[in-house]
RNA sequence: GCCCCCGUAGCUCAGUGGAUAGAGCAGCGGCCUUCUAAUCCGCUUGUCGUAGGUUCGAUUCCUACCGGGGGCACCA
């Protein structure tokens, strides 16, 4: 008895009761429901059963009834499908149901069965999805910021994944603009002695790279005109310090499918390509020296220019050459995480991709996140490249580790601020959620490599036995966990798995305070320990599938 | 001025129209000769920013306002 078989047999008693309706005429027209618009809920109350459902109250306007009147006449369809053990009209015409045990306990044993696939599920089978996130510019080590797009984009792929998406983790790695050249400056600067130049970057790194530039360049670099010593900081430098943030990421166990280079669009004529295109749309114009799209046309605040009147390239027109690219290489849905800052940025972008001929929201669609503020000792401190005050990613995972680091980033959502104290973070690590979800699932082995110590096998499977109130609470919330899936995926927030493992892991929790899977002293081992092995063994899957999809461990033992 | 996000317990935050709004932390008090006490149990805390509106039902949707954060370049 799955939540879909069950709003499947709501569905159709609902249908036959609206036949009913209108064949005794006090119901006209079809109400055009689906199986989607009869949903089951599992109730916050135990109390109220198992699953309920508000659909009398939904349909009773409609069919000119009394809710309650609907719902008793669904309830008494309800009784009669084998596995509801008890149906209940409660309140204005809700409807609770209760499962016999052996119908809620078959669960645990699907879930061992499914293994690794328990919870995967087809909403995106056959599509290809791009998620462009992180994206920051080799200038300096990746901070808390773009740490935090690391984390929360790599969990967001994984759970794309699991809804059958064929998904590319890929980062822009913009290697062409101003920034770039101030970084090359500021090395140069630091090399030749001079003071960070005013829109320099001012970080200590910068003196290493310059140091680490002079050691592997193989020439003469004294030698050189300030304007080549420049161009070999700039190239070696960004070079070394993309390495490292590439190597930074793997670390964190981010790893991208793509490294795609602005350069490249430039140098390939996809940013003439796309302007040609969208000129052939009648979207492009000139004006003041400068070629402009008329982005207005599609929502923005004003048009935008893409070649600027000096002939040098936009920023924008990166992106539009970015964009038809991601497009040709097949990708039916182009995702960016971009942080607040950059909000500004989407309604340009939308209407970008509006002039392309493509859907805003569906071809392309901008995450917006928010930023990550780093506190000390309760004081806002103020992060800045140039000013060399940045926490990056080493600091973190230094101070917490990788498992703690991802987990502390990626349980909120993203449109909440976070705040990042790594004082605090350094030494109440044991205040971390993800310990007491690891925990939970280090139990689970432990009971597992008892159990089999013990003489306690996954040989009967006997559900009908789980019939105390943490085994059904437990089983109800298992039974969620495809649908928590289902719903990060489609919003596009991972931090719900996170929020769902760690209620999960405390069902667990009080279950295994309550019942016992392997007999005390010399007591003889019964089908029930071997069924409650199964659930065991069932959760800990679950725990682990959950945590795989935020990219943090599942030990063995802790 | 315009746009986006947030405002929920002392603190950090969950809660995409359902029933008595939840969790962790912090505080107080309990449970280890029995599968891991990083667990569990009990106690305590709310004008869900404010005011309207839509709805059988609003923390959730709409409008206005207040407060905090972030944006509004021929920068990237």
């Amino acid at each position: 008895m799955t939540p879909a078989e069950l709003s499947q047999s709501l569905f159709d008693l609902v249908l036959r009761l609206i036949e009913r309706r209108r064949e005794a005429g006090s119901a006209s027209a079809d109400l055009g429901l689906t199986v989607a618009d009869v949903t089951l809920e599992r109730p916050r109350n135990r109390d109220h059963g198992d699953w309920a459902s508000s659909i009398s109250m939904k349909i009773a306007k409609a069919l000119g009834a009394n809710p309650r009147e609907i719902a008793g006449e669904l309830a008494a369809g309800l009784e009669q499908i084998p596995g509801v053990a008890s149906v209940e009209v409660a309140g204005p015409g809700f409807i609770n149901i209760r499962l016999e045990a052996a119908a809620a306990g078959a669960l645990a044993k699907t879930i061992v069965d499914a293994g690794e696939n328990y919870g995967t599920g087809s909403t995106y089978a056959g599509i290809k999805i791009n998620l462009e996130f992180v994206s920051a510019n080799p200038t300096g080590p990746i901070h808390m910021g773009g740490v935090r797009w690391a984390a929360v984009g790599d969990s967001l792929a994984r759970v794309l994944k699991a809804e059958g998406a064929d998904v590319t983790r890929e980062y822009y790695f913009n290697d062409h603009g101003s920034q770039i050249d101030r970084f090359a400056r500021s090395v140069l600067a630091s090399y030749l002695g001079e003071p960070t130049p005013e829109d320099g970057y001012g970080g200590a790194y910068i003196s290493d790279i310059a140091n680490k530039v002079v050691e592997l360049y193989e020439g003469d670099l004294a030698a050189l005109p300030r304007d080549e010593q420049q161009e070999v900081f700039r190239s070696i430098g960004v070079d070394l310090m993309f390495t490292e943030i590439k190597d930074k990421l793997h670390s964190f166990g981010v790893d991208f499918d793509v490294f795609f280079h602005e350069d490249s669009l430039h140098e390939s004529g996809a940013v003439e390509r796309a302007i040609e295109r969208l000129r052939e749309q009648g979207h492009i114009f000139e004006s003041e020296g400068a070629i402009w799209l008329r982005t207005t046309t599609f929502g923005d605040d004003r048009d935008r220019v893409i070649i600027r009147s000096s002939g040098e390239p936009a920023y924008i027109s990166g992106d539009l050459g970015y964009y038809l690219d991601k497009r040709e290489r097949g990708f039916d849905q182009n995702l960016v995480m971009l942080g607040a800052d950059h909000h500004g940025y989407v309604g340009r972008l939308m209407a970008m991709t509006e002039a392309f001929g493509d859907i805003p929201g569906q071809h392309h669609e901008i995450l917006i996140g928010q930023m990550v503020n780093l506190v000390r000792e309760g004081e806002p401190v103020r992060m800045s490249k140039r000013a060399g005050t940045i926490v990056t990613l080493d600091d973190l995972v230094d101070a917490v580790g990788v498992d703690a680091g991802r987990y502390a980033l990626v349980r909120s959502s993203s449109d909440s601020q976070v705040d990042i104290d790594l004082d605090q973070w350094g030494k109440r690590t044991n205040d971390n959620p993800v310990f007491y979800v690891q925990y939970a699932h280090a139990r689970t082995r432990s009971v597992a490599r008892n159990a089999a110590t013990s003489g306690v096998e996954r040989t009967a499977f006997a559900p009908e036995l789980l019939t105390h109130d943490s085994e059904s609470a437990l089983l109800g919330v298992l039974q969620e966990y495809p649908r928590i899936v289902a719903l990060a995926a489609e919003l596009r927030e991972p931090h719900r798995i996170a929020r769902y493992i760690e209620e999960l892991a405390g069902y667990y929790h009080r279950w295994y305070d309550n019942c016992r899977v392997i007999p005390l002293g010399d007591e003889p081992v019964t089908d029930l320990h071997r069924t409650r092995l199964w659930l065991n063994d069932a959760t800990g899957q679950v725990i682990r599938n959950g945590l795989g999809l935020l990219g943090v461990s599942a030990p063995e033992r802790m």
